[in-house]
DNA sequence: GTGGGCCCTGACGTCGCGTGAGGGTCAAAT
DNA sequence: ATTTGACCCTCACGCGACGTCAGGGCCCAC
């Protein structure tokens, strides 16, 4: 056996995989050792372990081995192209799993303001509009500023932490409810008040949050298109209403 | 059948999995219909689906079917714990997949030095280190503003940004080498020329990058442990040579 | 020359369903 | 009142990607 020659166990260990693996990657023609010893061993070159790593990658990306396969026998693919494929097929990955991510920081924030999602909510949260639903609201917001901040953030949070903040959100959105409800206009003082409360809430617990900042928070909010909130579902009007004051809040002070 | 029932059909969409799923989760337990119609229809009612859509999330996220038995049986996990959960596995998850891009970008930069990783090096990169490698590096330097500056830009090249990327990437490095092969030290202007490319380089392609933020990235070099760059791995002590130009240019500088 | 570690080839088991076959159910249209 | 067609039921076998023995060779060191 040559120095750059692997028996099975080597190989295997080399590409992160079990023997069986690759004893099952040889029966099916996928990978096979560009050599057998006189006793039968399989030796896999340097090159095979490549192959085997690349398919180790693939599959860890969730590929079936036909695809693999099929990838592999492409000859016009080189392998800076199967990095910048396997480059590709991760940041598709990360960026789903953010948008579910979004998706789970909108039900907090929903139980946050003391609401459970109703069927047909989770029906358009989690059934089958899920991905687009969620992959619509992470471009419409995914590459901000605030967004990252909000991100890098949150993930620190405990659950301590986050039940603090619920608690906080929910108070002020409770009374914000209230006050819709009581007739209050948005332009009062205590709208405003309890505008300029969330304002420095979101600063505190998401991101940096001027009034200007706050002012564009307010149209997604009027527009129930805001990750992680949506008045209209607490009470039916309410989007407008906060977004009314904050927008007077952001006035008032300059 | 109440309003608040469903078929399997429209539970299983609800759920955004198939009917044989629901049937599977049936047989083996996991998740069974509260009721029966006197047919024998399968009825779920709205607990049920939320549970069937608990189960498809943590499928999604690759636990097995008995891990998330034992979840949903865990009479002391609320909903919101839940959540939590599934939210740290999702980030798990992110992490896991922003390192692997780590390593992938390790590599194209490597070959954007002219250089093919060799067995050895493979085996550190793909290997069974693989995960403790990219992780530990993410880990070092996965929180820092240099970071996050990078993913984002990083993101949005196309190939064709990288094929220019790495070919000035492996002129400034190619140089160094030339530099260092021939005698020339560290702190002549022409070594200290070349690390103010390189500072000038990585402004433009990853992150903002004054002279102080220079010399902690020549720190790492050194250390062949910063994720994208392994100058020892091109020519030995290339590493070392690059981190003194560096240090070197930034002292010239100010 | 023998023990322990590696390798071989079957071949059956597992997990999470997919995919029929053969047959009831139900509401609407004829 | 029946027929149509969409839905539902229960077997039951199939599949992908291996895991896991069982029974047997190879190889090298002591």
């Amino acid at each position: 056996m040559a120095d750059d020659e692997y028996t099975v166990g080597t190989a295997a260990e080399l590409a992160g995989v079990s023997i069986r693996t690759l004893h099952h990657y040889d029966e099916i023609g996928l990978v096979q050792p560009s050599r057998r010893s006189t006793a039968g061993y399989r030796l896999y070159s340097d090159t095979d372990v490549q192959a085997l790593t690349r398919v180790a990658f693939y599959r860890e990306l969730g590929l079936e081995l036909g695809e693999i396969a099929s990838l592999l026998a492409d000859r016009d693919i080189t392998d800076e192209h199967h990095l910048q494929r396997q480059r590709e097929l991760l940041t598709e990955r990360i960026s789903h799993f953010t948008a579910m991510v979004s998706v789970i920081d909108h039900e907090l924030s929903a139980r946050a303001a003391g609401i459970g999602l109703t069927p047909q909510q989770r029906r358009a949260v989690f059934g089958q509009d899920f991905v687009a639903h969620a992959t619509s609201a992470a471009q419409k917001w995914g590459d901000s500023k605030e967004f990252v901040q909000r991100q890098q953030r949150t993930a620190r949070y405990s659950q301590q932490d986050w039940a603090k903040l619920r608690e906080e959100l929910a108070a002020i959105n409770r009374a914000l409810a209230e006050a819709m409800l009581s007739g209050t206009p948005p332009t009062s003082p205590l709208a405003m008040d309890l505008a300029e409360r969330h304002r420095e809430h979101t600063a505190r617990w998401f991101h940096d949050c001027d009034h200007a900042t706050h002012r564009e928070l307010a149209v997604h909010y009027r527009n129930n298109e805001r990750s992680g909130q949506n008045y209209d579902a607490m009470v039916p009007g309410l989007s407008q209403y906060v977004h009314d004051a904050i927008v007077a809040n952001a006035e008032r002070s300059g």
